[in-house]
DNA sequence: GAAAGGTTTAACCAATTGGTTAAATTTTTT
DNA sequence: AAAAAATTTAACCAATTGGTTAAACCTTTC
């Protein structure tokens, strides 16, 4: 009889736990094998290196989010739809891997180049994709003239930062986990409609 | 004669370059007496320990900027105006520094408690005489009622947000170190505008 | 039941790193 | 010039940590 689970994927399933809580320079390969619940000899025998283990499992995290959030912005659809998909999906996303986006922004800081070879190209494609709509709508006057990255950061913006200064926030605001949480769920109606807002907004069109 | 600089903020100011750049975890001791073109010994014969250097460093990274800069949204002055000058200073101290959002949210999310007995009340205070002012611009109208973390967290999300994903952004959109530049320059008129149009909007008010 | 592969145990190694120490040297102060 | 303080040198220590090794022990496969 096979295991019940794969002692890879446990391994997988606990380096990823580590790093993200402890990103790369603070997660110690003891801790991941505890985890994993097996012992650093075994560790070793199916990841030869930290840095191996570390690879995997960054490009696991990106991949396995990666396509079928901006897929979206890729898909023939109107505007607002895609606005609101995006953010519904996007903020549920970090709701549940509350560590992932300081995660993935530390790591593409701390080792650029890594990042394009894999993904980056995919999501560049999407970027082209989007602008070109961004332009006919603008063309036919239904929105503002804007780039794509200022649209994507915006929105992205809008959505991340509740997330990582969620440890700033609580305290200095008073709030409970709850209302916390309530703000959250809030993110995904208002988000939509300021950045609609700033799309559709005629008073600084030139 | 004294010394031009003094040794303290030689140690100071290389301690600060390389916590931000490498964070707490990344940081070697012998890197920052290197760069403070002093010796080990000494750096120690300063500050004790790594972590007296480090909370030193943090804690003048935070007072050097946070009163100025939240200061402003505790003036008596338009909401507007506030909000222009608030982003106005928030672009412009994060061109200068761009290493200092991520390291200001590492390492308050590594640990929470330490923000709060130290500056974390002060900026409560504002966020309270903030939260004053949208109640009763709300009162009269002008605006559309919103909490103060709403308004925060989207202002604050539009400005960071492109900084610490430049590097992310920059190749995925194939901007050059000039775009990128262009790109940052152009928030501080648009992020205004986006809040702005939000806060006014009439579309969605109850 | 033998062979092969997965897993544990436990000891070990080398490199890194925060931190110390003590003596010598230089600079500043008095 | 003497005393005090700042700085260097260089060796050293202890703890942590990534990684290895070899033997034993299970479990699966054939």
């Amino acid at each position: 009889m096979t295991k019940d689970v794969s002692t890879e994927r446990k391994i997988l399933e606990a380096a990823r736990e580590v790093f993200i809580q402890q990103g790369m320079a603070g997660a110690r390969m003891q801790e991941i094998a505890d985890k994993a619940d097996i012992n650093k000899a075994l560790l070793h025998y199916y990841f030869r290196s930290k840095d191996l283990l570390f690879e995997r499992v960054f490009m696991e995290t990106l991949q396995s989010n990666g396509p079928a959030l901006f897929g979206i912005l890729g898909k023939e659809m109107p505007l607002k739809e895609k606005l609101m998909q995006f953010v519904e999906h996007y903020v549920e996303l970090m709701k549940n891997n509350p560590f992932m986006p300081l995660f993935v922004i530390n790591e593409i800081s701390r080792n650029p180049e890594k990042l394009f070879g894999k993904i980056g190209s995919q999501v560049s494609q999407v970027a082209l994709g989007l602008g070109l709509q961004l332009k006919a709508e603008a063309a036919k006057g239904t929105i503002r003239p804007i780039e794509p990255v200022d649209l994507i950061s915006s929105i992205m913006g809008l959505c991340v930062f509740p997330v990582i200064a969620k440890p700033i926030l609580r305290p200095v605001f008073g709030l409970s986990e709850e209302d916390y949480n309530k703000f959250l769920e809030r993110r995904k109606k208002e988000v939509p409609v300021i950045i609609w807002n700033y799309l559709t907004d005629k008073s600084t069109n030139e």
